[in-house]
DNA sequence: ATGAAAGCGCTAACAA
DNA sequence: TTGTTAGCGCTTTCAT
């Protein structure tokens, strides 16, 4: 037997279908759907029953055609770079989806040259195949936003504009972010309060922006504390394997006994490195690290960290999105989300 | 300043502009896109070259409404369940983005109630907003296939049709899977040329068909090399702790020296465990997960396991779209891929 | 080989 | 409050 698929697709009801049936125009049914309160009530329930009975739903091509609307935002879907944030983009893309559909809008994922962050957008505006783009890696110098915004698409960015940011403009379009400041400064208490003082910090090379900017949060918390970081900020590539040694390398030359750690994967490392030192996490050398990836609550003994409300930037994205979508003045274009911390017994020093 | 987007968004040529500027119908310059071999050469590549200069790409909702093909396939998109197959989804996913593009479609994405397996599906059809479906969870009884065939619904299917291949009937649609069972006889396999003997099956409840059909894998390898299996199958819910504990019950009964596991998150379990006993993971004990996760790549010492080729699972799905979606005659409905092993540490005797 | 006419299903604008 | 007219941009059919 042959699928029925190609064969008899079930075609749905049109506009003509459910006016003939009740009774009335085609424009009196587009209006009981769009414009409910120009209809009588009586006709209104009339028409909503057929509408029911039919089980009707707008044909989407003929609406975007009359609105020039797709009712889809557009979201370039990268491959996770072995080791990091497959996880979170996960989280955050589900939640994208849903949040999306609560303002009647779809999420069409496209793909793009690695090594063109421009690519696959224009082709998708030229062919008004979405309404707007969500962009999700506007790190320092990426050109999606200017290239959109030099296009006249609606976008919105989960990312600061730290170039604009940084030069003391006011940032000129729609964003949310994470402090990763304030995480790495809610880490860095947090080991403190459990008695650490000489807490050192590990993370990316300099020319990363997050990092430098979640190592700030680390020097602030010290700073505040009165303890000294001379000597204690380390920098490594994302690399189980490279935090390893650079730990070894660090303890062998300092006492430390705090590590906030940039990346889960860092924080990972430094439980290997203080396993085959015979050190016990939490007890003798305290851990946080950043992400609260599906690795931090496996590793053993459970890595603390720093978890990015993930949910909630897509849920802002979204109410952003509306208002820039409606043409509505956007009068707070930035919103900057502070995450939280999730303690495990790689920080806590009375755990069985 | 106001974002440009809403105000002057550039607006794209259509058939007319390029039509014009060409000196030719609009037909024709159709024609020029859509079956070339009907123009003149020399009125092919003017209209060409002008199409390339405007930058012109056809209006989707325009060639959706007249063709009624919307290049779209949905995709539910599931949470992932916490402590499960998020980077999992996430290669497969990209590699469904990717590889949809080369037939000219992309991935639309869309929620569903959690507990309603075919909430979603009937909103797109009956809107004619995707073109097909890829589904991704037709595990046992799951309703999404008899349901989108009764629609006449075009759809492929990352995952067998287990009740009708037990069944014995043929499988009535266009089907991409991975032989769990090979993946476990591998891991099996690898841990008695290792020179294990007693190799335990550590999976999940009996009512999961993918945890029975991997399980089968490890029966076969046993039975094979002529080790018996009496007690050394056990099951347990999917979960790092569970694991561990069911592991020590295990140890405290039999001299078990190997641990072939249905997932990762097992398999991690198992490493927790051996490390209270004070035993060596590969050295003593060897280990091996299933899914290859970023958990197994980062966990101590480093977890064997089987990988998934989900990128080509993606590539089949699409390869059977284009089938599906063309009409023409699927032959071969159903692919079967082959996981390969990642050998690592924890099955290893011979690491430092 | 090229062009003209028609119409996919919908909604904005206007008329009744 | 409801109906009529027109047209979004494209492709299919048919005429030239």
């Amino acid at each position: 037997m042959s699928q029925p698929s190609g064969r008899h697709p079930v075609v749905p009801p049109t506009l003509a279908t459910v006016a003939e049936r009740a009774g009335v125009s085609r424009q009196t049914v587009s209006n009981a759907l769009n414009s409910p309160g120009l209809l009588r009530p009586d006709t209104l329930e009339r028409v909503l029953a057929v509408v029911a009975e039919l089980g009707y739903t707008p044909n989407r091509a003929a609406r975007q055609l009359r609105t020039r609307a797709s009712r889809l935002v557009g979201l370039r879907f990268e491959a996770a770079q072995e080791g990091a944030s497959s996880a979170l983009l996960d989280r955050f893309v589900h939640s994208l989806v849903e949040t999306s559909e609560r303002i009647g809008h779809h999420v069409l994922l496209f793909s793009g040259d690695e090594d063109d962050p421009l690519d696959g957008y224009d082709e998708l505006l030229r062919s008004t195949a979405v309404d707007a783009f969500v962009v999700t890696d506007t790190y320092a110098g990426t050109p999606q936003a200017a290239f959109l915004q030099s296009r006249g698409a609606p976008f919105v960015a989960f990312g600061r504009p730290w170039d604009d940011l940084g030069a003391g403009g006011a940032s000129d379009w729609a964003w949310v972010d994470v402090d990763g400041g304030h995480g790495a400064r809610l880490a860095t208490e947090h080991l403190i309060e459990q008695g650490h003082t000489r807490v050192a910090w590990l993370g990316w090379e300099r020319s990363s922006r997050i990092g430098e900017d979640r190592r700030s949060g680390w020097e602030t918390a010290m700073a505040a504390a009165g303890h000294p970081v001379a000597g204690l900020g380390v920098r490594t590539t994302d690399n189980v394997d490279a935090a390893r040694m650079a730990v070894h390398r660090l303890l062998e030359e300092r006492p430390v006994t705090g590590f906030v750690c940039v990346s889960d994967t860092l924080g990972i490392g430094v439980l290997h490195a203080l396993q085959e030192r015979g050190l016990t996490p939490g007890k003798e050398v305290g851990v946080v690290g950043f992400d609260d990836s599906l690795g931090a609550q496996m590793v053993w003994p459970g890595l603390s960290s720093v978890r990015q409300p993930l949910e909630q930037v897509a849920v802002e994205l979204v109410t952003l999105l509306h208002l820039v979508l409606g043409d509505k003045p956007v009068d707070d274009r930035g919103t900057m989300l502070q995450p939280t911390l999730v303690v495990r017994r790689s920080s806590r020093r009375d755990w069985a």
